[in-house]
DNA sequence: TTGTATGCGTTATCAT
DNA sequence: ATGATAACGCATACAA
C-alpha cells in the first residue's frame, strides 16, 4: 500500500495524505480530512515506507554501532546503552562487528555511508597501527562529509568526539589500593602490546607504582591477547616462569578470569597464594568466586553518552567527554596481614 | 556526489555510469567507458546511496533481529550469530531490544516493516499471553504481506519458521544424568510460570524424575524472574523455607550464578551442601567455581540457523529446525557417594 | 487549507 | 552497447 493508494480512497490528494498521515511541525490539515485519511490508512493497512521518506527527507533514521565482538560483554553492555540511547532519539541501532579485526572498520564505515546513516559510534578501541588508524580517519571523514556525525569510544586519535574512559587513572587507583592492601610483588597480564586500552591500563598501573617504590620485575610483564584464552596462558606461564608475584593484575576481567582458572588447573590457590584483579567490572562476572576485584567502568552510561555525543551538533574542535573509573575491591584481592 | 555527477564528469549516461558501477549481472559497458566511470567516481569519491538503491530495486539489505535485553549473554550470542550469517548474505543486522517486555514486540515489527527489512528474527522466547502473541502473529504477518521472512528462535506456535531449542529433552537429560549420579531429593528455580522456555525445561525435567520415581515436592518448585537476581532470591527462599535439597536445577545459567551466590550469602556449600546445574552454558560463566553444570545449546548456531532459516524461499507450511542441547557435567554437581 | 508539480538518487525498460 | 526516460514512494515549494 502507498501513500497515493490512501489518497485516492480517501478522495484527496497525494500532498494532503502526506501531511495528515505525517502530521508533524505545522498540520494544517481540515480535521475531518485528517480523519478520512488516517481511517483510509487503516483500511489499506498502510505502512509508510521508511526508504522513501529517508529520500525524500534527505536523512535517514540509522545509527551505526562497530564494536569487535558483539558477545563480549564488554561490548554488549555498551551496545544495551547505545541501543537505549538511539532508541529515545527515535533512531534504529544496527549493529557491526569486526571479530576482532580493526581492519575491518573503515569499510564497515563505508558501508554505512552508503547507507547514509545519521550517526556512527565506533566502540572498539584503537590500535597502535597507524596505517589501520589513517585509514580509519579517511573513512569517517568521508562519512562526516555526507553529513554523518560521529563519536569514538576509547582513544581521542581520530579527530573526532570521543568519549574517554579513565583507564589510567583507574588502573593507577587500582595500584595504589593494593599496595595500601600490602602488595608489594605485583605481576600483570599486560593485553596486546599495540592495543591502546590495554596499554593505558598498564601504564597507569606501572606509574603508580612505580611512585610507591613496587616497580614490577620485567619477567613480571606478561602480553597475551586481550581474552579470556590469553588471560589463561599468560597467567600460566607467569606461574610456571615468571618471578613469584603476590598479585596479578589483567587489565579486563576476562582475562583475569582466564587468568583465575589457569591459577586452579596449576594447583595456585586464588587468593591464598596470588591474589588476582581486572577491570571493567562485567556485570555477568560479578558473582565469581573468589569474587572479583575490579575496576568498574559504566558501560551502558558510556554507551549513552557516546550516542548523544554522536547526535549533538557538530563543533569545530573535536570534543572530549571522560568517563570515570572506580576501584571495587573484592574477595580476590584480601589485606595483606 | 551522485551518480549522475560522475556521469557527468565521465562523459557518459546516467545509464551507463550505473551499469558500470553497480557491475552486477549483465555488464554490458564497454570496458573503456568502464574504466573513464570508475575513475570519475574514485576523483568525486563517489558512494552510492543505499537508500535510494533500495527503493528502486524494491528491496532492501536490513535484517532485524529483536531480542530481550542485548547486555544478557543468551542474547548476546545469538546476535553473534546473527550478525555472522547476515553479514555473509551481504545484509546488514539492525538491532532492537525489548528491554524484557514482549508487548513491545509488535511495535517493533512494525517498524522494520516501515523499513522494508528484507527479514526479521524474533530471538525473544514467547511468554503464555494470548493478547500479546496475537498481536505479534498480526504484526508479522503484516512484515510478510510486505514482502519480508521471518523466523523465530523459540516455540512454533506464531506460524513462522521456527528454530526450536529442544529444551524438554536437553532438561529430561539433565534430570538423567543427575539421578544416575546419585542425587535424589531435586530443587526446581523454575523462573515465570508463563514463560514457555522455562516451562519446557521445567516439565522435561520434571517428567523424567517422575518416571525416574523422584518427583519433587512441590515445595521444592520455586519460581521468579528468567535473571541472575530472580535466581538468587529464589535460591534463597528455597534454602530458608523449602524442603531440604540435594540439587537446585535452575532453568537457566544466570539463574544458576544468582543462585550459587544466594548459596554463599547464606553459608550453604556448593557442591557440598547443595548441588546446582543451569542451562544454556553461557561461555562467559564457564569459568566460574565451582564450575557450573548445565546443558549447552549452541547459542551462535541458533543464531546462524534462524538467519538463515529467516532468508530460505518460503513455503506453505511452518518448518522448524530443532537444535539439540547436550548435558555438560562440571563440578557443581559431583556424583554422590 | 488544498492541490499540482518537482525532486530525492538510483534501477530498469525501452528505443536507438 | 548506449542513452533517454519512466518508475520507486514520499515530502515539499509553490500555486491556487
Amino acid at each position: 500500500m502507498t501513500l497515493s493508494q490512501v489518497a485516492r480512497e480517501a478522495g484527496v490528494s497525494l500532498a494532503t495524505a502526506s501531511r495528515a498521515i505525517n502530521g508533524s511541525a505545522n498540520r494544517t490539515v481540515r480535521e475531518d480530512l485528517r480523519q478520512r485519511v488516517l481511517e483510509a490508512a487503516a483500511r489499506l493497512q498502510y505502512s509508510p515506507d521508511a526508504n522513501a521518506q529517508a529520500m525524500a527527507r534527505g536523512r535517514t533514521t540509522w545509527l551505526g554501532l562497530i564494536v569487535h565482538d558483539i558477545a563480549d560483554p564488554y561490548f554488549s553492555s555498551i551496545a544495551a546503552g547505545v541501543g537505549l540511547a538511539s532508541e529515545r532519539q527515535g533512531l534504529t541501532m544496527t549493529l557491526s562487528s569486526t571479530q576482532h579485526d580493526v581492519a575491518r572498520e573503515p569499510g564497515i564505515v563505508e558501508l554505512l555511508t552508503r547507507q547514509r546513516a545519521r550517526a556512527i559510534v565506533v566502540a572498539g578501541g584503537r590500535r597502535d597501527d597507524d596505517d589501520v588508524n589513517d585509514r580509519m580517519r579517511e573513512a569517517l571523514a568521508g562519512f562526516k562529509r555526507s553529513g554523518g556525525t560521529v563519536a569514538l569510544v576509547g582513544q581521542p586519535l581520530l579527530d573526532v568526539d570521543t568519549v574517554v574512559i579513565d583507564n589510567r587513572a583507574g588502573a593507577g587507583d587500582l595500584a595504589r589500593a593494593l599496595h595500601a592492601h600490602g602488595y608489594r610483588r605485583f605481576g600483570v597480564l599486560t593485553g596486546p602490546p599495540d592495543h591502546l586500552t590495554a596499554r593505558d591500563r598498564l601504564a597507569g598501573f606501572l606509574e603508580v607504582l612505580t611512585e610507591l617504590g613496587a616497580t614490577p620485575d620485567d619477567a613480571a610483564l606478561v602480553p597475551s591477547e586481550f581474552t579470556r584464552d590469553g588471560g589463561y596462558e599468560a597467567m600460566r606461564r607467569l606461574l610456571r616462569n615468571g618471578p613469584g608475584v603476590e598479585v596479578v593484575f589483567a587489565v579486563n576481567d576476562v582475562m583475569a578470569v582466564g587468568a583465575m582458572a589457569a591459577a586452579r588447573d596449576e594447583g595456585v590457590r586464588v587468593p591464598d597464594d596470588v591474589a588476582v584483579a581486572g577491570f571493567d567490572d562485567i556485570t555477568t562476572l560479578r558473582d565469581i568466586t573468589p569474587a572479583l576485584s575490579t575496576v568498574r567502568v559504566p558501560l551502558v552510561d558510556v554507551g549513552i553518552a557516546a550516542t548523544e555525543l554522536s547526535l549533538a551538533a557538530p563543533s569545530s574542535e573535536p570534543r572530549l567527554v571522560h568517563v570515570g573509573a572506580s576501584v571495587v575491591l573484592r574477595e580476590s584481592t584480601p589485606p595483606r596481614g
